[in-house]
DNA sequence: CCCCCTTATGTTAGCGCTGTCCATTTCCGC
DNA sequence: GCGGAAATGGACAGCGCTAACATAAGGGGG
């Protein structure tokens, strides 16, 4: 052991953090202070030009990497925003995902992601963590979230949006199209077009009241043209495999009369499809088919999938500008942006 | 202005930062030091039962929520890893990333997530940011980096995984299948069914080297069969959208004799698979169609798309296993992982 | 009964950076 | 040439936590 009980500790560190230059290097390679340093990075504006490039062309010289630890500590900014999302491996939420980058990274925030696998109570413990991490904001999915989850999230005053749902009194901020909206529409062009008994097939397990709404929806419409609400099914299987098939020999087997079935996702709604046509079931002239959500195989199948088109990556692109907006302090037009969607009437209803 | 000139700061911190609990008052509250507070949450057996169940409850109480970016910078440990996908609007990516937060998140790792557009420039940039963040490990995607980012990361002394390809010998880990011996095994399957004149369909701008290598196995085994190589044509679209249709009849009008095209993507086999049918060009008798990368799509269509099946979800979860392990010190086995693909011989060549 | 070893907790000194306040310099009009 | 405003740079303290060392307390064998 050294006899210099003062630096024994930093010796230490030193061998863990090999070789990382620090603010106090550069500034003493430049012969300026360190604040001086660290003004030439983040606020450019409050050293002359003559200081900040000789600083600079230094502190690039030396590789300097600034630790951004460090800095968000001391300053109460960690330029990172948390996202949690119920699963990135579907690739609604990657899209999502992509709007949201494409909109903070140039802006100089990173994401850091979390999946809640359709879980409220691991929402709740992402959200945690994400506070732990002194995230800047945070963006959600959906608008169903747990009591101690918002309560956390108020507490800390850290700005949030709820992505994908529409929610006109949001807890804080919120983007996305109306479900129920949706669900109504889709149900009305199918009444236009001569359906009158419908079956809805959502998925077990999944708490996802995006698929609550569009059910909500369809039956306020069957309603209001005087027709029998949809007869719910539920089916569990992910909404990204394609095992929609037995459900549609089931229901009509159970209600024959059963004209239309909507399906809460796009994928199952292609394999419902692909049985239907195997089986010999004539789509759309013996039932309609309908989703939520498009795919090129929506498109391309045959028949082709009538369904509902949402603008996926807006609703990351406006969830990130509205967070963005809230970060630079901007006055905020509103907290609530409605998304529209599209009914795409292809050949299956 | 109050007038204790010592405690200023530390006043307007605390209306930034409002009401947030710190280690500190949880200590002060149990009657015991802040490490102790420390030990009960970071290292539980180093303190005694009983004083734990007292810390901890008294922490929950109080809604402690620790502050990682304080933990991080004293301990030099972040918790955080940095992914970096070329985009993860494309479900492949999506899918390997879920494998790995699969993996990391139960261990407690957080996912920082960034897009590289397929630009090593990018790549490099985001590895920059993330050491800046001082994550504990950085996940790439592809064997194909720049020098800098390599000398960065080596310097650096992060850990490292490149996933989703094959690398015998890569600069620290490696998880994937060879794409190289894909092409190969999909040439030598269309070589055995009869195919002789092939073209090779790849994505101009997207600065890939997967798809390279996949051309290149194809390469060699016409090769070895005394046949020409591949032609190679490139189409200005992403990946995932369907527009290989056209790029079909562009092939046959230059080089009819041609009786085997090979799309480095899926979608795109899926839409020239389409255009073919639409246009009347009988496949597989006249032309077979093959790609690479599977979904519901490549399988429903008629004809069905013979392509190679890579374990996609395994890339991301043996990829945080190698991390993890590395993280944990546990001895490591074996520095690259190859994983295997499977050619799923369908209806279409 | 003392010593050494193990276990439990405390003390100290930072981790690398930035907010605040203050000192100095520069520049201008009168 | 002088007072005062504006521009520029610096000293200091502290963000909230943990590594390392120090100390105290218990426990068993010689």
């Amino acid at each position: 052991m050294p006899d210099h009980p003062s630096s024994d500790a930093k010796a230490t560190h030193a061998e863990v953090e090999l070789s990382a230059v620090r603010l106090q290097e550069v500034a003493e390679a430049a012969g300026v202070s360190t604040i001086t340093v660290s003004r030439c990075i983040n606020n450019p504006a409050r050293v002359s030009e003559k200081t900040r490039e000789h600083v600079l062309k230094i502190a690039n010289r030396m590789g300097y990497i600034p630790n951004r630890l460090a800095s968000s500590l001391a300053s109460a900014r960690s330029m990172v925003i948390g996202v949690v999302v119920p699963t990135i491996a579907n690739p609604i939420h990657g899209m999502v995902l992509q709007g949201v980058a494409d909109i903070l990274e140039p802006a100089g925030y990173q994401v850091l992601l979390g999946n809640s696998h359709f879980s409220k109570r691991s929402e709740f413990e992402l959200v945690r963590t994400f506070l732990g991490h002194r995230v800047d904001g945070i963006l959600l999915t959906g608008r169903d979230h747990s009591e101690e989850c918002l309560d956390l999230l108020a507490r800390s005053r850290t700005p949030m949006v709820e992505m994908f749902d529409h929610n006109p009194e949001p807890p804080d901020m919120a983007v996305g199209s109306s479900n129920f909206d949706a669900g109504a529409s889709l149900g009305q062009y199918l009444i236009a077009r001569g359906r009158r008994y419908f079956a809805y097939v959502g998925h077990t397990g999944l708490d996802d009241s995006r698929m609550i709404a569009r059910l909500q929806g369809l039956t306020k419409v069957c309603e209001a043209a005087g027709l029998a609400p949809p007869r719910h099914y539920e089916i569990a299987s992910d909404p990204g495999t394609g095992t929609g098939g037995e459900v549609v020999g089931t229901i009509l087997r159970e209600v024959p009369e059963i004209d239309a079935v909507v399906f809460a996702g796009h994928q199952v709604a292609v394999s419902a499809i692909r049985y239907s046509v195997d089986v010999g079931i004539a789509v759309p002239q013996r039932l309609a088919i309908a989703g939520f959500g498009d795919s090129p195989i929506a498109k391309w199948i045959t028949p082709s999938l009538t369904t509902v088109r949402f603008p996926v990556r807006e609703n990351g692109i406006e969830a990130g500008k509205l967070m963005l907006g809230r970060l630079q302090g901007k006055p905020c037009k509103q907290r609530s942006i409605r998304l529209g969607f599209e009914i795409l009437g292809r050949d299956s209803a």
